[in-house]
DNA sequence: TTACTGACTTTTTTGCTTTAAAAGTCAAAG
DNA sequence: CTTTGACTTTTAAAGCAAAAAAGTCAGTAA
């Protein structure tokens, strides 16, 4: 019995994407989400204590999809740059998917998430580097890169995409906009540099 | 005379600046300007025909001083190497000055500023680009960067940067936050990497 | 004519009250 | 163990008056 209950927790938490991806987070009323799968409101509220609870499910399951498209993105691929180049790719179909959870997902006030999912999130954090990390020691061991820490090396060049993704909200009137898709381009032409320069001087030409 | 009337106008942006990032843009009123500087309302009104004229004079202002310290930045240098990281510097003292403003910059809405503003952050921007262009060229004349397109290549370096300046504002639950110190850090490991990669050949070990 | 101001009007915030809507609870029932 | 209708509590939206800030202008002095 108790399989049936994580089914119907699947069940309520993807009706909860569609209409947060659709209308947003605060426009999303849990009374919707109820209805749109035909059970009560309170029923929803067996299945999931609050809100907040949902909406962290929400995000476990969208990161667990965002890792495992890194890692079949990483694993079909033969050269590091056919890699790097389709870890970005990944994030965004990523980004288009979700982009309005990702948009609203400031909104969501950070002290009000629990401690589980916050370290849920952190270890999302270390699982994605250490994909990475792997990765890179595959390049390494082909002798396409030269050795490096590629754990550090793995957090920086994460980081400094990721970096780019706060661009997409933000629109300052001091830092340029860039719409969607040419900030991924822009990304990619940033890895390619990075990739040049963690490549192995064997073989440059 | 029009002298005068630009040395008063200075004047009230020197004034206004110190407010502004103190106790932030909304926070501070045209009348606390006038006070501080011993003219009445009024007169700011005279040299200033509204509140966002006169923030975007104080942009101005700013802009220009961070460019000129890039310029001074790198001409006072002798390699690539230290040029790029002391760019990153300039940004992090930057910052350190001007954090208020730049925090508070998002909530100025971007419809009201002029043209004329507009016009000017992207010449600022293009102004950049072409500093730090013309100091790739040094480089690739030196020999120590391989032949490039150093107008892209500065814009790309540019916005790499740029794109960590958000990160500092932003704080999204799923991405992961750095306080201000930590980021100039990264990007100095950033820029290490990304120079390695736009290295000439002859000069790799 | 240029620089400036006090006294004025207009526009924006701010705080408060009300009201609607959504969140969350629970006893009872299949 | 699930489910729900009917309920209470909490939060968000709407309206509004008072305060504060923005912005105007006729008039003064140099």
């Amino acid at each position: 019995m108790k399989e049936e209950v994580s089914v119907k927790q699947d069940h309520i938490v993807e009706a909860a994407i569609k209409r947060f991806t659709h209308f947003g987070i605060n426009k999303t009323t849990l009374g919707e989400i109820a209805e749109d799968i035909g059970i009560s409101k309170a029923s929803l509220f067996y299945y999931f204590q609050d809100k907040g609870t949902l909406l962290e499910a929400v995000g476990q399951k969208i990161i667990n999809e965002v890792l495992e498209g890194f890692n079949s993105a990483l694993s079909s691929v033969s050269s590091v740059e056919d890699g790097l180049l389709a870890l970005i790719e990944v994030k965004r179909q990523f980004f288009k998917k979700y982009m309005m959870l990702a948009l609203q997902s400031e909104s969501v006030e950070m002290n009000k998430l629990s401690p589980q999912f916050t370290h849920f999130i952190q270890q999302s954090h270390l699982r994605k580097e250490r994909i990475v990390s792997d990765f890179l020691k595959r390049g390494i061991e082909a002798k396409t890169l030269r050795p490096l820490d590629t754990e550090k090396t793995a957090r920086l060049l994460l980081e400094t995409l990721q970096a780019f993704d706060h661009c997409i909200k933000g629109k300052s009137p001091f830092l340029q906009n860039l719409d969607m898709d040419a900030l991924f381009d822009k990304q990619k032409d940033v890895m390619q540099i990075l990739l040049n320069g963690l490549k192995s001087n064997e073989w440059k030409n």
